[in-house]
RNA sequence: GGCCCGUUGGUGAAGUGGUUGAACACACAUGCCUUUCACGCAUGCAUUCAUGGGUUCAAAUCCCGUACGGGUCACCA
C-alpha cells in the first residue's frame, strides 16, 4: 500500500486534494499594509464584552488599513455548542451596527467561515500530512491516555502524548492498518518534529518577543467526530483565508509553539500575531477574566437594555486597548474613533480592569454633547422596546421634549447627567401632567409657604419675562414674605431672616416638580407655563392637607 | 509542579538610563462660586514606581534572585 492509499484509508471520503483548495482560496490582492484579521468565536452563548473587545481591535485594523475583518466561528467542539448559537452572535453584531467584511451572512469569497462546514477542507490537509509521514494514527483509548498521565505524574514526567510516551507513534503502516481492519477506533496525531530543549523566539506584535520550547507534543489534529481540533483548524482556515494578522485573546500564547510547528510543517507562511490581554475584574482580593455568567454587565444586551449606545461601548474599548487614544480625544472632540490611528504597541500588555464607572463617564460625556433634537430621537427609539408608556408621552409632546432636553444644553458646558437613554425618564418625568399628577411624591415633613407660592404666580410670574428679569422678582418677593434677597445677606446673618432666596426658589422648585434637584428652574417654569404652574401648585396645597 | 506573561496611586495608565519635584483621565475629598444639581475654579490624594541585590556619575526605566497575580498544560476553543 502507498502512502497516498494509506491516507485514503484513514481519511475517507474525502472529495478534494490541497491542491483544488490552494487554487480555490488564491492570495488575496492586498496593497502593502492592508490588514487581513480575523474575529473566531466559538458559538458557545452570546457576545460580551471580552469578544467584543477582540472583535474591536479586529475591526479597527482592518477598517484603518483599508483591509478586510472576518467573522469566522469556530464551532469544532459540537457538544459545547448552544442552540442558536451561530445567529446569536451574527445578530448581536447587526444589532449593535457591527458589520463584518466577511462571514456568515457576511458574504465574501473565503468562505464557508463556519469551521464545522469546512470538514472536507481540513481532512484533505490531514491526508496530505499522513502522505507525507507528518502525521499518523493514534488507537490509545481515554483509559490509556489516563494510565501513562497517571505514571507521568508520578514519576513527576511532563505531561502528555510526546516522544516514547506517544506509543502509536513507533506503529509501522501495517500494523495500523491492521488495526483499521479490526474496527479499533483510531484519531490523528502530529508527529511533531520538535526537541523541548529548543528553543523559539516568537514575536508578538503588542508583547514583543517571547521565547518558549519547541513543541514535542503529538498534539491530536482530527478527532474522532472526523473534525479538526483548534489549533489544526487555525492553522489552515488562516492560511487559506490568508489573514495577515491573528488577533486573538492571550490565553493562546502558550500553545503558539504548537501552532507555529503546524504552519511549518504544513509548508504554510506565518501570519502576523497579536495577543491581546483580557478584560478582567476584581472579586474580592483576586482578579479574574470577565464572566458572562458571573458579570451581569459582561452582556451585551445588558448596555441594550440600559440604553447605551453602541458607540459609547467603542469610546470606551478605543480608551482602554490604546494608552493615548484618550488624550487625543480629549484634544480632538469632533473627531471620532475612525480618525485615530490605534498601534499594536500601545495595547494593555498585562490584564485591564473593566471600569464601568469610566464607561459611565464617556457615556455622560457622549450625551451631554448630543443635539436636543438628536437625543430624541434617540429616546424615542430606545422606550418603543423598553418604556411604552414614556414612549407614547414622546410621540404626543415631541416639540415640547426637544425644548426640555434642550434646557442647559446649547452651552458651553452642558450638563453631564444622563449616561444611558434609560435615565432620560428619570430626569424629565416630572415635565409630564400625564406623569406629575399620578407619581409626583412630597416629603411632607418640610413645611412651604402656600401663600407665597400663590401670590408669586398669580403676581410676579410672567411667562415672557428674560432670565434677569424672573430672578429680580423673585428678589422683589422675597422681603415680604421675611426672606432675604441676597444671599450674602443671609450668610452673614442668618438669624435676622426666614431663609434665603435660595429657599425660596427651593419651595417653587418642590410645588412644580416635587423635586429638590432640577435643571434650571426659570426654564423650566417656562416650559411648563403660567396656567401649569397655577394647577402644580394646587395640586401641591391639596397634597400638603 | 512545568512552561509563558505581568507587577507605577482607589481605577485606567504616561514613562524604554538624565528638565519626573512621576503626566493625563476617571473616581474620591475639601473649599469657592451659585436659585438646587451639574458646570467652572482652587486645593488635596504614589517622599516613590511589588521586593532584595547588582550594573552606572545617574534606574520606574538595564541584569539576577524572591514574592504576589494571571494564562496554559484535553479527542475545549
Amino acid at each position: 500500500m502507498t502512502r497516498k492509499e494509506y491516507s485514503e484509508l484513514l481519511v475517507p471520503n474525502v472529495e478534494h486534494d490541497v491542491n483544488y483548495y490552494e487554487e480555490k482560496y488564491p492570495k488575496r490582492d492586498l496593497k502593502v499594509g492592508e490588514m487581513v484579521t480575523r474575529f473566531a468565536p466559538s458559538p458557545t452563548g452570546f457576545v460580551h464584552m471580552g469578544s467584543l473587545y477582540a472583535s474591536f481591535v479586529d475591526l479597527v485594523m482592518a477598517r484603518q488599513t483599508n483591509g478586510i475583518a472576518m467573522l469566522r466561528i469556530e464551532d469544532t467542539d459540537q457538544k459545547r455548542e448552544v442552540e442558536n448559537g451561530i445567529e446569536g452572535i451574527v445578530n448581536d453584531f447587526k444589532n449593535l451596527g457591527i458589520n463584518f467584511n466577511e462571514g456568515p451572512s457576511f458574504g465574501g469569497n473565503y468562505g464557508p467561515y463556519v469551521q464545522s462546514e469546512r470538514g472536507d477542507i481540513y481532512r484533505a490537509y490531514v491526508r496530505k500530512l499522513i502522505e507525507e509521514d507528518k502525521a499518523y494514527p493514534c488507537f490509545c483509548t481515554p483509559e490509556e491516555l489516563e494510565e501513562t498521565r497517571n505514571i507521568q505524574e508520578l514519576e513527576k514526567a511532563r505531561i502528555g502524548y510526546y516522544g516514547t510516551w506517544a506509543k502509536c507513534r513507533s506503529l509501522t503502516m501495517e500494523e495500523a492498518i491492521e488495526k483499521v481492519k479490526n474496527g479499533e477506533k483510531y484519531i490523528i496525531r502530529l508527529k511533531s518534529p520538535g526537541n523541548f530543549n529548543n528553543k523559539v523566539v516568537l514575536h508578538d506584535l503588542i508583547k514583543g518577543n517571547i521565547e518558549m520550547p519547541e513543541n514535542d507534543m503529538d498534539i491530536v489534529i482530527l478527532k474522532s467526530d472526523n473534525l479538526p481540533t483548534y489549533h489544526f483548524a487555525h492553522a489552515v482556515d488562516d492560511h487559506l483565508m490568508h489573514t495577515t494578522n491573528v488577533i486573538r485573546g492571550d490565553e493562546w500564547v502558550s500553545s503558539w509553539n504548537v501552532h507555529e510547528q503546524l504552519f511549518k510543517v504544513l509548508g504554510f507562511e506565518m501570519p502576523a500575531y497579536a495577543h491581546i490581554s483580557p478584560l478582567t475584574v476584581k472579586e474580592g482580593n483576586t482578579v479574574r477574566k470577565i464572566s458572562k455568567r458571573k458579570d451581569p454587565w459582561a452582556a451585551v444586551s445588558y448596555y441594550h437594555q440600559k440604553g447605551i449606545p453602541t458607540e459609547v461601548i467603542d469610546l470606551y474599548l478605543a480608551t482602554i486597548n490604546n494608552s493615548t487614544f484618550e488624550s487625543w480625544y480629549l484634544q480632538n472632540p469632533d473627531k471620532g474613533i475612525n480618525d485615530f490611528e490605534f498601534e499594536f504597541d500601545k495595547c494593555p500588555i498585562g490584564g485591564t480592569l473593566f471600569d464601568i464607572q469610566k464607561l459611565i463617564s464617556i457615556s455622560k460625556v457622549y450625551f451631554s454633547a448630543l443635539k436636543a433634537s438628536k437625543l430624541y430621537e434617540g429616546v424615542l427609539e430606545y422606550t418603543e422596546k423598553y418604556d411604552l408608556e414614556f414612549h407614547e408621552l414622546l410621540k404626543k409632546y415631541k416639540e415640547y421634549m426637544i425644548n426640555v432636553l434642550n434646557i442647559e444644553r446649547e452651552i458651553p458646558r452642558p450638563r453631564r447627567d444622563i449616561s444611558a437613554y434609560e435615565d432620560v425618564r428619570k430626569f424629565t418625568w416630572y415635565m409630564f401632567d400625564e406623569l406629575y399628577f399620578k407619581e409626583a411624591k412630597f416629603n411632607l415633613e418640610k413645611k412651604y409657604n402656600i401663600e407665597l407660592l400663590k401670590d408669586y404666580v398669580n403676581n410676579y410670574y410672567n411667562e415672557s419675562d428674560s432670565k434677569e428679569e424672573w430672578f429680580n422678582k423673585i428678589k422683589e418677593l422675597a422681603p415680604k414674605y421675611g426672606y432675604a434677597a441676597e444671599t450674602k445677606a443671609y450668610k452673614q446673618e442668618p438669624e435676622k431672616y426666614v431663609g434665603s432666596i435660595g429657599d425660596i426658589c427651593e419651595a417653587i422648585r418642590v410645588a412644580v416638580t416635587s423635586l429638590t434637584m432640577t435643571p434650571d428652574l426659570y426654564e423650566i417654569l417656562k416650559n411648563l407655563g403660567k396656567e401649569r404652574i397655577i394647577k402644580r401648585i394646587n395640586f401641591f396645597e391639596e397634597s400638603n392637607k
